[in-house]
DNA sequence: GGACATGGTTCGACCATACAACCATCTGGT
DNA sequence: ACCAGATGGTTGTATGGTCGAACCATGTCC
């Protein structure tokens, strides 16, 4: 008596347990910094500066936690709000150096986890198993 | 620049943001169960009673957070203390009538969810994308 | 210019986790 | 039989996390 979306949603449940994904104040890479703060700095690594309305739909937050998110990284020194040039209501979120070291150091940490996964799956396997997740995000994504 | 393991780091990433992993009072599909209760539900619902420290280790948390989770279960009538039969420290955790429907309604909460994600996988790659799940799960769990 | 939408901040309520201290019980060695 | 150490649980403390509502400023559209 199991269908394909109990046996998913089982695979699902086991990945999140098993990958940590529990800890809220450790990165699932082992760095001591809140998962929240990872995403926010990973997206603004990768953009360089951001709107924060433009984080608050890549990290699917509400303005409210985002808002905060970005109290905190400014607090570490990570990141700087300025005014949006082109509308007197937006914020500008730009990383300092410190933040782009910051980023890059996550970056290593998880290049270094997941690196050490994907040598346990066999290598013909890995563009599988990327192109699966890639496919589940989407299917799973709501309209 | 981007190797497998920046690009598995991005997708893992992708799926919890839009798999709305991060709201801890809310399952991600829709019922109004706290994450972590719903693990625990799911764990007892499949095998009926379950030792505390089973549970410890299934779920992946620390003794103290399950002892909450456990005593939040209590406390909504869904599951039950008592001694453990054969050692006097430990706690058998069982699920009452109430707590079977829990999990039963829950179950086909998530059965919706990913039933509809499973209907936007071409179905010929929906068994590669379970197995793929299976396989990064194994690869990223931490000997 | 007034109604409504959009971007942000702050506040309150709730949930999640770990670690340490503490207690009870079990186990193994002497 | 006894004591030391391991194991199972509970409670307290400190962090971190999310949302939704209330409130303000600025933009937009008619």
């Amino acid at each position: 008596m199991s269908d394909e979306a109990s046996d998913l949603q089982e695979a699902v449940a086991r990945f999140v347990r098993v990958f940590g994904l529990h800890q809220p104040d450790r990165t699932p890479c082992g760095t001591p910094v809140p998962t929240s703060e990872a995403h926010a700095l990973g997206e603004l690594a990768h953009e360089g500066e951001l709107r924060q309305v433009e984080l608050v739909q890549r990290l699917r937050l509400e303005k409210s936690t985002t808002s905060r998110i970005v109290t905190q990284l400014v607090r570490r020194g990570w990141a700087e709000r300025s005014a949006a040039p082109d509308d007197g209501r937006g914020v500008l979120v730009r990383l300092t150096p410190q933040g782009h070291q910051a980023a890059q150091n996550l970056a290593a940490a998880r290049r270094a986890r997941f690196g050490a996964a994907l040598e346990r799956i066999p290598a013909g396997e890995r563009d599988a198993v990327l192109r699966a997740l890639a496919l589940l995000t989407e299917a799973v994504d709501e309209p």
